[in-house]
DNA sequence: CTTGACCTTCCAGTCACTGGAACCTTTATA
DNA sequence: TATAAAGGTTCCAGTGACTGGAAGGTCAAG
């Protein structure tokens, strides 16, 4: 399989793919053409990462759970740990996004949006302290 | 004012008032040391700035609103697209983050997380398609 | 034999800073 | 007065995870 043939059954742009094995994530072998050669395990582990990446886990999170995923004698603790942490982040950055969210809310819905210049967005951010 | 006092009253690090400066958002004057001197004008954009950006505006976001702030002949209505197109874009990335956390937490739920090497969270990820 | 669809590498850009080096200026202290 | 500490300056490189584009090699079809 050849890197266009994998990108369309992994979905991952070959530009990723080719990324993913600039920094060791993967390592395909090489036809006598320099092609890259792409093989089911090649094939899993891309869609391996693909799914991680839905999820969010960072690339270096990714490399952790791939390497747990190629170890048969791995603690499942390990791996649990890894995406409580995440999830931690995720939780913390929907938190953060929320507050956000609930001030910008209120501003949209107290500003008047027609053609005089008064606005009590404007009005927020240039005030020195929230 | 120098960029101490400044950076200490806004909360700004200086490193960011000179990349604010880099990028066009201020112009602060120069003393003849070159050192720069900051004024009230120069202390309120940047309040402005620090506020916007933590209401999550992009750079060029905060531009236009800069720009907006400082037109006394604007309409309301210019801001308010600003904040609501902002505000859908949190929007969208509150909802993707949703997904992921949900996804997330009934796989951190479904592993035991013990010394043993069977995880569901692995196993997730490993299918080859969600 | 050429066209077009592949593939290759390498370099630069994204976003909003941040760290660090190398150096200059001001202020406080011995 | 010498010096050291605490400020200031510029410039370059790195972050994360790609993405775009240039310049060029390879392969199958007509």
């Amino acid at each position: 399989m050849n890197i266009g043939d994998i990108s369309r059954q992994t979905g991952l742009p070959a530009k990723t793919i080719r990324y993913y094995e600039d920094i060791g994530l993967i390592s395909p072998a090489r036809d006598t053409n320099g092609y890259r050669v792409f093989r089911e395990t090649d094939a899993h582990k891309l869609a391996f990462l693909g799914r991680a990446r839905e999820l969010g886990f960072a690339i270096e999170d990714c490399r952790r759970l791939l390497a747990l995923y190629e170890d048969t004698e791995r603690a499942s603790s390990d791996v649990k740990a890894v995406a409580q942490d995440h999830l931690r982040q995720i939780d913390s950055k929907i938190g953060r996004l929320q507050e956000m969210r609930a001030t910008l809310a209120e501003l949209v819905k107290s500003c008047a949006g027609d053609e005089r210049p008064d606005c009590p967005i404007l009005k927020d951010l240039s005030k020195s302290q929230a």
